[in-house]
DNA sequence: CCTTGTGAAGGCGTTCACAGCT
DNA sequence: AGCTGTGAACGCCTTCACAAGG
């Protein structure tokens, strides 16, 4: 339909799981700091428990790399952040633009983690031609009118998404258009792009939103109507965890609206 | 050992899927767009469209809430409003604190979409002692000797940790100790904190780092030596799709380094 | 007809546990 | 003896496809 969502059935790719993708940054992470602190090398319990993963996933992420550890021994630091670094393709330059000088824009054009890892803002771009020309993090905000040229001169193929949900597709349509293939979008909205266009999402509000559902878990505990007064205690880094607690309509599953009209107030 | 992870073996609850719980917030959303233009009913085939998922998805996932859709017409919008709504717990009012009140934490601080849904901002924090008082977002920045009092005093259980990566476990530890059960963490560090307590974790660099991956398979694109002609597209949303791309160095799996040193340049 | 709700199948990711090197 | 690398088992999530119900 609208969408250009794809699909592409799993492509057999001799290539590294996507989820062990996710988390190459993390080792990554963890080894500057070690390297940092000139340790030569780390076993796979040790590096797991800095990046916040278990050893097995570690060892089994690794191998998908290669073989880059010594039996007995463990991993040498400086290497494992080389081949790391080379696997994300963090061994070359990406310049990138920031689309949407708001808040949130200064806040990711100021922020040091981006500049640190390959990754260098070739332009601040925002609509108001207020902000034009004004300084942000030591650089000239630029005027989207400019959008184009821009991306081209820079060999820009990463953009990241920072304006109001209402501008955002039109912003992705623009950025697409002038060759970005990878998108980093923060704004609150589904983008469509087409096929060979890479979208990530950032979603603040998501987030909280997980959270307070396990929160409301937490606080109902053994409340309602008992069912096993056993665990409710979370803990957990990524994904989070599942909570036990009964939910509070579990016993009679299915039902229609009570009486079908849309509440206004909070349940007891 | 040192970090407080957990494990929880899955406490087969009779609750709903994590993958799921990540999800209703995308719906709630696409349903609330939906309900500002007084569209009655959607289909799982529509909603699913505007929320990015397949309809499969949408509907596996809605039946573990209840049967809240008519079969031959589709679903109510308020009334799958309000339900998702009351199962994320958003129909009653989360304070929240933020903790680092710089370029990121203003910016969270001014985000519409918390307001929005049931969260409220009940203070801003920072270790500065030149940015207490100061207004931000219409709130005055708050010291953080007051962080246990204010806490207590607003009922928080929900903590924003915006601050370095340095103040990051230093903070965190604090809200634990005040009395915050979920916390989500903007700072590049793992947290480790106690059972019980919920963290997510929001990472810039971690998002643009995994787009770099793919962004290299695309470049070098049949480039190094054939397999087979075929895809290379992507065009995914959340979790990024695969690539073809041969890796590089995919022929021979197995190899330690080349010569053992320490690369200082970048491959050719 | 229509669209939901759901068993069943399949795929992916995680975990286990041990074989294989150092 | 110690730690990596990995086959195999397991569990979760997604997808399919159709029965159930309007």
């Amino acid at each position: 339909m609208a969408t250009g969502r794809t699909h592409r059935p799993a492509t057999r790719s001799r290539g590294i799981p996507e989820a062990t993708v996710a988390r190459l940054p993390l080792y990554l992470r963890a080894l500057t700091a070690l390297s940092e602190r000139s340790v030569p090398t780390v076993s796979s319990e040790e590096l797991a428990a800095a990046a916040g993963v278990n050893s097995a996933k570690l060892r089994k992420d690794f191998s998908y790399l290669g073989s880059y550890g010594t039996r007995g021994v463990g991993y040498d630091v400086e290497y494992l952040v080389y081949q790391i670094s080379r696997e994300l393709g963090l061994t070359q330059d990406w310049p990138v633009v920031i689309v949407g000088i708001g808040n949130l824009g200064a806040a990711l054009a100021n922020y040091g983690g981006f500049a640190s890892r390959g990754f260098r803002v070739a332009a601040l771009i925002d609509a108001d031609p207020a902000m034009a020309g004004k300084p942000v993090a030591g650089m000239a905000v630029r005027h989207t009118d400019e959008l184009e040229k821009i991306i081209d001169d820079n060999g820009v193929s990463i953009g990241v998404i920072a304006t109001p949900a209402g501008a955002a597709q039109q912003v992705c349509d623009r950025l697409v258009a002038a060759g970005v293939t990878s998108i980093l979008n923060f704004a609150p909205t589904v983008l469509s792009v087409p096929d060979g266009v890479d979208v990530r999402k950032v979603d603040l509000s998501i987030e909280l939103q997980i959270l307070a559902f396990h929160e409301q878990r937490k606080a109902g505990e053994g409340a309602v109507d008992g069912e096993s007064p056993a665990e409710g205690a979370v803990g957990v880094e990524g994904p989070a965890a599942k909570v036990t607690k009964p939910a509070a309509q579990s016993a009679e599953k299915n039902r229609k609206g009570p009486d079908g009209d849309v509440p206004a107030v909070m349940p007891a």
